[in-house]
RNA sequence: GGGCAUGUGGCGGAAUUGGUAUACGCGUACGUCUCAGAAGCGUAUCCCGUAAGGGUUGGGAGUUCGAGUCUCCCCAUGCCCACCA
């Protein structure tokens, strides 16, 4: 190894350190803020190499971004709360306190060998008091205004980790975090009302420059869709039918009207149904199912409510009622019209149960069920009508309202573990809510409960110390809540607690946050697309809304990051035995090339997958120490012309591709300036100093060792970044094509004319080739690219 | 099933608003240095062709002086959502 990174590595951390050379003053008012912000990570352990991807390449564009004269916001901290962390202490048999802050020092550490330039005095963690006390506050804030609301649901519930889950944390029917199936469960719990923001949350995406997939994933996640919600009464009953269907046209084929099991009317009819025993044989069996058995299962199935008879609105016929679970007691009224005809599920179920199936809207050549647009059929007076034309007339016959549906849910907060913010409510001895006042925050998690669940009642209920305070300062008979906190609440506003991590009077620095937030850019992976994303700037809407901050969306830019998988081009996981563990390989060949393979390997502003590689980290350690034999070279030598455009065009592109997230080409670029610089006859310092600072973002600690050895003062993250030379007189390469083909190229003059490049080019022996004695007829030039004779 | 994205050498990838396709690197081959190996250094490396030249960005069509880039159809892959009425 030709040098010694370690002693070089610790040796530029301990001098960063001594300058505090990262230490942000963010009420310097002289330099442009630039707020860039990583997810912060989960304390689970060791660091990975999704970490290290994480990290130091978003880390290149903090020090770049210093270099070029920015005062930079690079804070770091810890999502330090939740499932994850507590499973894995109870596993061992140890305190989730004890293990999550274990985890926390060894991270620590990690992060700091990386080279990673964070301003740790703004470190913040989820789970101290003096955090959650404002995640506390801001909750009560919400509780105040409505925002948050207690109510019974049918809510999602992991029996592995007995606890319920929001909507976003249940994917493919399972728990996001172990992946056990999820079963529903009626449940009273807090809710946070994003569905209030759903409109509001859909509209500022069209103000973003995000990259349109990571907008339509939270699009579709929302779910819009517009329609009308028509009531069918009950023949012989006060009771109605309410239904939402994006489809009015089809009125006059519904033949049937179908209840969720979940509805509430079905328990209301069920004591007057002729077939009682059979309804309640089959919601027992629906209750049983999980969801994904719900979804998958071939046939739809269902059972009629005999001697219940709907009326439709529309033309008054009696059509009977069923109850089906392919019918979501979540979604919209919990019931739909069925039409057979023009419904895939409908048609389904009206096959299996032998109901009528009754075409209204027609298109030659397509079969049933026919979902398309077409001519109306069937359909009293509007037969021979448009569908789409008259959806609207037929919808205001039947009485219908218009509607818009969401997708999304409430946000389901309430979760029935230990290692949690607690939720800052107590109950009055009738059971009422009130909010704990704020001379009480941070209301603490108490440490005598048994943490590990149980499935019957909270943790919290366990302990006595959380009961006797709420005796002690409500009094008797008041009770407190015992469900913590779903941790997405406590990171869906860390971003704002940076500004001021050590303020005990508020949750942020409003004077700070109107200068610095939104965050400019913000780097993390596409799993929290429809999750932390989302969430954050719901919370940000509803801050806005309580005049807290001045803007209403926390992230100007977001990108979602690539995924490293193992060198077999699989997913890493321990079973398949692929992990890379980054610290045998920092260990062996530096930190330094480690960052600059991770930058080098792919694009950073679009989530790809890279496959790791060794020989593509040997390569990046040979080339750093290409650089590290080069500065032996130093004399005092001129620039020349070569070089100083050399290093220009390597300024230029690491300055623009780094504002794309593109280090791969700023690597790129470096690669060709060192190329260039070996093949010079005599290498300057001069040259070598700008080199170093052009290298300071991608290999820190070499950068910083070499500049000193460079016989410079101070730190090259500090020094000031080179000016590209212009060169007015510089001769570009003009391509010169006939009719589309290259047939060779010219070096002239930026400023050359037209005319004298068309002449020069009508001399190339090529050219005169193709043209074949023709002239052109037209010619094309695009200054300093392309002249294109076309005859 | 729906939505979105992506298809460029043996591999990762490059190609500002349409303007030299294959930058940079890996791998490979040969050479050099060496007692030998490693490292280093040098040369070559999309395809056909001795060459001149011609062809090539998943396939097909189109727009254009000019298309990897724009439009349409098809094929493949990846991600997200998924009984959402």
């Amino acid at each position: 190894m030709a040098y010694d990174h370690k002693a070089i590595e610790k040796k530029a951390q301990q001098k960063w350190e001594e300058q505090a050379l990262y230490t942000t003053d963010l009420t310097d008012t002289e330099r442009d803020p630039y707020y860039l912000l990583c997810e912060f990570p989960y304390p689970s352990g060791d660091l990975h190499i999704g970490h290290w991807y994480a990290f130091s390449v978003t880390d290149i564009y903090a020090r770049l971004l210093r270099l070029r004269g920015k005062n930079v916001l690079f804070p770091i901290g810890f999502d330090a709360f939740g499932l994850p962390a507590e499973n894995a202490a109870i596993k061992r048999d140890l305190d989730p306190k004890e293990w999550t802050y274990a985890n926390i020092d060894r991270m620590r550490g990690q992060l700091k060998s990386m080279g990673a330039s964070f301003d740790w005095s703004k470190e913040v963690i989820t789970c101290e008091p003096s955090y959650y006390q404002w995640t506390q506050w801001l909750f009560v804030k919400f509780f105040e205004h409505g925002l948050v609301e207690r109510r019974k649901a049918t809510v999602k519930w992991c029996p592995q980790d007995q606890t319920v889950l929001a909507n976003e944390q249940v994917s493919d029917g399972k728990c996001e975090r172990c992946g056990t199936e999820v079963v529903e469960k009626e449940l009273t719990q807090w809710f946070l009302k994003i569905t209030d923001y759903a409109e509001r949350l859909l509209d500022g995406l069209d103000k973003l420059p995000w990259r349109e997939e990571i907008k339509e994933a939270q699009r579709a996640w929302i779910g819009k869709s517009e329609g009308a919600a028509i009531e069918f009464p009950l023949a012989g009953r006060s009771e109605v039918i309410k239904v939402f269907t994006t489809r009015p046209d089809t009125l006059f084929g519904a033949t049937y009207v179908v209840l969720a099991p979940e509805h509430a009317l079905v328990r209301t009819l069920l004591s007057d149904v002729d077939n009682a025993a059979e309804v309640r044989t089959y919601l027992d069996k629906t209750a049983q199912k999980t969801e994904r058995e719900r979804s998958e299962q071939k046939d739809k199935t269902g059972v009629r409510l005999e001697g219940i008879v709907a009326e439709n609105p529309v033309n008054g016929e009696r059509i009977p009622v069923y109850v089906a679970d392919y019918v979501l007691g979540s979604y919209g009224t919990g019931a739909v019209m069925a039409v057979p005809a023009h419904d895939e599920r409908d048609f389904e179920f009206a096959h299996v149960h032998e109901l009528p199936v009754r075409e209204v809207v027609h298109r030659e050549g397509a079969s049933l069920p026919y979902t398309g647009p077409g001519t109306l059929v069937n359909s009293g007076d509007y037969a021979g009508a448009d569908s789409d034309v008259v959806a609207w007339d037929i919808a205001t016959i039947a009485g219908g309202v218009r509607t818009t549906q969401y997708r999304l849910r409430d946000w389901s907060i309430s979760r029935q573990r230990y290692w949690g913010c607690p939720i800052p409510i107590v109950y009055d001895p009738d059971g009422n809510a009130h909010a704990v006042p704020a001379e009480h925050l941070p209301w603490l998690l108490p440490e005598d409960a048994h943490y590990k669940p149980t499935g019957h009642a909270s943790p919290l209920a366990s302990s006595d110390e959380l009961r006797e305070r709420v005796t002690r300062i409500f009094g008797e008979g008041w009770t407190p809540e015992y469900d913590t906190l779903d941790t997405f609440v406590d990171s869906s506003w860390y971003f704002l607690r940076y500004l001021a991590p050590h303020d005990t009077h508020a949750f942020t620095d409003r004077a700070l946050s109107d200068r610095w937030f939104p965050v400019d850019r913000y780097s993390g992976g596409s799993e929290h697309t429809t999750m932390h994303v989302l969430y954050a700037r719901f919370f940000t809407k509803a801050l806005y809304d309580l005049a807290l901050v001045s803007v209403d969306e926390p992230f100007i830019e977001r990108f979602n990051r690539g995924l490293i998988l193992g060198p077999d081009g699989q997913k890493m996981s321990k079973s398949k035995g692929n992990v890379i563990n980054p610290d045998d390989f920092v260990d062996k060949f530096g930190a330094d090339a480690v960052r600059i393979y991770l930058a080098f390997i792919g694009p950073y502003n679009e989530p790809g997958s890279y496959p790791w590689n060794l020989d593509g980290v040997t390569s990046m350690r040979k080339f750093l120490e290409r650089i590290e034999r080069l500065t032996v070279r130093a004399d005092h030598a001129a620039l020349t012309p070569e070089l100083e455009k050399a290093l220009a065009q390597a300024n230029r592109k690491i300055v623009q591709d780094g504002d794309r997230f593109k280090f791969n080409t700023c690597v790129a670029a470096l690669m060709i300036l060192v190329n260039a610089l070996e093949d010079a006859p005599s290498v300057s310092r001069e040259a070598l100093k700008q080199l170093l600072v052009y290298l300071a973002p991608f290999a820190p600690h070499l950068a910083e060792h070499l500049w000193e050895a460079l016989g410079e003062e101070g730190s090259v993250h500090a020094a000031a970044w080179p000016v590209a030379a212009e060169h007015a007189e510089e001769t570009v390469a003009v391509v010169v094509q006939v009719n589309g083909k290259r047939r060779g190229s010219l070096e002239v003059k930026a400023d050359t004319s037209e005319q004298a490049v068309t002449a020069q080019a009508l001399e190339i022996e090529q050219v005169v080739t193709a043209l074949a004695g023709k002239k052109p007829t037209r010619i094309i030039y695009v200054a300093g690219k392309i002249i294109n004779l076309v005859a």
